[in-house]
DNA sequence: CACCGTTATTTGCATTTACAAATAACTCCA
DNA sequence: TGGAGTTATTTGTAAATGCAAATAACGGTG
């Protein structure tokens, strides 16, 4: 064990690809992809929300975003809405066929879940998420500071 | 807060994704990139590994590697050499400017490291590696499973 | 030694990605 | 009302990515 054991972001990233080909892999049978799965379970949470609001909940950049909608779009999963208040908003919404997909992939989702949390009691992968979350926070505390600095 | 943020692989990749586009953009005035990054610390680690075993410790596929490496050497960064012993293997090794490159990236590396645990106390920031530990080695234990079998 | 299956790396190619620029529509204020 | 500056999304374009096939070299066996 080197000192990149050591080193956070390095685990992070070791454990957050791991699981994203991994998922990736099992997936694609079905015609999905771990990014279209991303903008599903975002748009199960909420549906008909906005390409900006899609792009900062799924971490995806929003011109990545913009073209795996249409993607979506195409194979008939989503539908955009141009908004009537703002003519410059996009929501985006579930389709049949899309919520059909969903239904398909939730269960693999979750299946991830427990295998990568094989091993923890309940306590322990309260605390593992919690430590995420305030890592995430602190990432996001500092959001754009290199930049706007300049 | 919705089922999102209790889910694992989502906060995993929120957390990673977060620490890497900003990570990217504060090495970019140097000429580097967060893969850049990778393979300098995977060989400060261990110089001279082969293309294989710096695939699986910096989690980068193989041929994006060889790509990568490629654009690398051209920099003057790292330097390939054949094995003597078994011809097939490369080994890479570090340059002078590699070196060069690696000692400023360090410090700001470790910054990451700092700001991405800012109110963790030392018990915490074990725990947290820990449990990414035993995660990776979760998925780690099902790898290929799913292809192997059919 | 010649052949066969395996392993390490690279290459072909289509897709995905990201940055920057373009477009379109909004808000505010004179 | 008519800009000026801002915000939301898309598009242009070059680079990065991943899968599958190709190449090259190994180990063992006849």
């Amino acid at each position: 064990m080197g000192p990149l054991d050591g080193y956070l972001p390095y685990l992070l990233n070791r454990a957050g690809s791991r699981i994203a080909t991994a998922f990736s892999e099992e997936v694609r049978p079905l015609g999905a992809t771990l990014q279209i799965w991303r903008v599903l379970a975002a748009l199960r949470e909420r549906d008909g929300c906005r390409m900006g609001d899609l792009s900062k909940t799924t971490s995806i950049e929003v011109s990545t975003l913009t073209r795996l909608v249409d993607g979506m779009e195409r194979k008939g999963l989503v539908a955009r809405r141009r908004g009537d208040a703002d003519a410059r908003a996009v929501f985006l919404h579930v389709t049949l066929a899309g919520r059909r997909l969903t239904h398909r992939l939730v269960p693999i989702a979750e299946r991830y879940e427990t295998v990568a949390l094989q091993g923890f009691d309940a306590r322990e992968a309260e605390m593992l998420k919690a430590y995420l979350q305030r890592l995430f926070a602190n990432m996001d505390g500092l959001k754009n500071t290199h930049r706007r600095r300049g």
